[in-house]
DNA sequence: TGGCAAAATAGAACACGTTTCACTTCTTTA
DNA sequence: TAAAGAAGTGAAACGTGTTCTATTTTGCCA
């Protein structure tokens, strides 16, 4: 991402945060990114791939922050906790920019696709690692042959926190049950 | 819902239905519909209310279709597929109408919150009633005192097959995972 | 039946995502 | 270093959701 790129998604995220999805104008993203709108669509096809490009630059910070060492935690079901509790706590840090980051996760758009299953990998990553008490960086780079049951449970996992988190945003429940569900979820699965 | 409402909400599900969400042009709505563009306004407040005016409308067939009489099924693993299977069966027959209630529902409008919320307490009814062997009629009405892990389970599969049904509107993956992945998670959470 | 309030209508107007265009400023390369 | 092409710019323009207004139609009631 080139200098002009990062001042675009830096500004959507500060507008995304402060005042949400409608708030993020694409004119006013261009003014204050110092960029002109056509410059905007150079690199990126729609106000959606902006804030996509958006979770992308979170998620790898999230990566940084609890990648690098073994999830920690006595057994799957701490580790697993400590993992969504992390990821739940980091999104409503910033309220407005989480649900404008579900919005465009769950838009369905086709153009973006492709860094939405990117996101969604990442999470099975962490899930995997917290399972077995390893680093998230570690899981990440080798995709493949991982035991077929703990992939299952992790897309299980990472599809109730996900509903439930879509739940959150459209107001259904508060931040609280998110993590209620997915741990009640965990201790259903992991309890076996 | 007056004559007209129901016109506008038609037109938007045949709308929908043929070209997806973005062919729901409200000014073709209400052309279609016969009805003046401030009507439709008068009685939705946006585009997203028609669309889960639409879902609810939906909702009611299928509860009209499966609701009577006692999920069929021998055991708690069936009779769970077969909701699921109905439902995502029914959604699929049309597509882009499904996908355009998938954006609706996942919009994070707050003014559509409390038809959301009806949407999941119906599909929680279902499952609870697959749960049960009973028909969904009877559970839909006293909303009460469920049994406790009953409702759990109820809710950690409702989530599972919403996320999985996100994901195949995003183009994640097909439609037939959606169903594998309810699958998984109903046999790994019955089998206990 | 005449009149009035509510509802509907046609159409203009506004906001914002997206596209287009004519022009200027860089960057590369011969 | 000059020419060519790539990238950036400012501004206009278009499409569609949403709002507003002036006018007409409808339904009701005294």
């Amino acid at each position: 991402m080139d200098d002009r790129a990062k001042r675009i998604v830096e500004t959507a995220v500060a507008l995304a945060e402060r005042d949400g999805y409608q708030a993020v104008r694409l004119r006013d993203v261009a003014a204050t990114a110092q960029v002109a709108l056509g410059t905007v669509y150079k690199r990126f096809a729609s106000k959606e791939e902006i804030l996509i490009a958006a979770l992308e630059q979170e998620s790898e910070k999230l990566l940084a922050k609890i990648g690098k060492k073994p999830v920690p935690g006595d057994d799957q079901i701490e580790r697993i906790r400590f993992v969504f509790n992390a990821l739940t706590k980091g999104l409503l840090r910033r309220p407005n920019l989480a649900k404008a980051l579900v919005r465009s996760l769950a838009s369905g758009d086709p153009n973006i696709t492709e860094r939405v299953a990117s996101f969604h990998a990442l999470i099975t990553a962490l899930v995997m690692s917290a399972l077995r008490g390893e680093a998230a960086d570690d899981i990440a780079e080798w995709g493949g042959d991982a035991d077929e049951k703990e992939r299952t449970i992790a897309s299980i996992l990472q599809n109730v926190w996900f509903a439930s988190f879509v739940g959150w945003a459209g107001g259904l429940h508060d931040a609280s049950q998110v993590l209620a569900d997915t741990d009640k979820a965990t201790q259903l699965l992991l309890v076996v």
